[in-house]
DNA sequence: AATATTTCCGAACGATCGGTAGGTTTTTTT
DNA sequence: AAAAAAACCTACCGATCGTTCGGAAATATT
């Protein structure tokens, strides 16, 4: 479903790809759109463990930002946040669903606006709008899976420290 | 089919969005792989008319890599450039269509690529990975694309001076 | 060993998919 | 005004879609 989409991925690929027929596969979820529904929710489930709660403990916020972006770039890279590209299939749920979604995905925008704010009162931040600032900060990071399949030749510990410059480089002073 | 995917859009959902039939519609495209095809090679060359063939024209490597990113950013605003975000949908083509937009992709990484290599030999360059700078910087940009229409109270004009600020800091000394 | 529960499958459902054949209407060319 | 070409539609094709049902294996509980 990652590589072909929610439209493109039929129930029985799904049902074959775990070695299982369609009927089989229907007695453990509810429907194709719930699957989906619940993917993201694990999907989010594992960035709070990996990536907020941890940068939650961390005072400094110059150090949370790096943190985020180590963690949230790693989390990509080992696959277990990979699925974060089924994010932009969330029109495929129903309204209750899509909302759910987006509030978690709104508290991690929160989370990463309210840093860039503390740095800015520290006098650290660059003369910028925070809002768009957070945004492209968390795409670059997140567009990696679009794009690392492509590029896997390249070190995965480099890329963190490389994503990790760029995006600092981007938002503060220095 | 930018809202809800190649898959998700059937062929009579786009003939009825053009006010025809399915087989009206088929009268003016030769099938649906071939259509998309044909959506992305527009997109590329919309990309070159209005982004590359005009940064070519520049001479220093700083003013060549603000031209890019703001006209870049002012194409996808524009909506001419929005079905960037069909590129994704490029594993629904034949090997060979496949290649030829690779083909065209890879050319414009590489015009970034050269840019900021040229800004490293002027000693104007962070110290940092051309080829993932490169990327994170394309991305930033193409990002846009899907978060926009979201947040689509942001001024333009704002948004293109904030995105070239963003991707300035990243990658030069400044 | 008997019973209850969970797991899985074969077969089929109505709906929709991309695509086509043949003919009618509209427009352009002469 | 006649002829040619382009645009478009109705009706249908086989295939596949998501989903369901009744029952068969397999597993767990007693």
């Amino acid at each position: 479903m990652v590589k072909k989409g929610y439209g493109g991925t039929s129930i029985s690929d799904i049902a074959q790809a775990v070695g299982m027929t369609k009927a089989g596969l229907y007695h453990h979820i509810a429907g194709k759109q719930d699957l989906l529904f619940q993917i993201l929710q694990h999907a989010h489930d594992e960035m709070e463990r990996l990536v907020i709660e941890p940068a939650k403990q961390m005072g400094d916020p110059e150090h949370r930002l790096i943190e985020i972006t180590r963690r949230h770039v790693r989390g990509i890279l080992d696959g277990g946040l990979e699925f974060t590209l089924l994010y932009r299939e969330r029109h495929h749920l129903d309204d209750a669903q899509q909302e759910t979604i987006a509030l978690r995905t709104r508290a991690y925008l929160a989370l990463v606006g309210a840093t860039l704010q503390e740095l800015a009162m520290e006098g650290k931040l660059r003369d910028l709008d925070i809002q768009i600032g957070t945004i492209h900060l968390l795409k670059t990071i997140s567009g990696i899976a679009d794009w690392y399949p492509m590029f896997s030749e390249i070190n995965e510990d480099h890329l963190v420290e490389q994503t990790v410059n760029f995006g600092l480089s981007a938002v503060l002073k220095r």
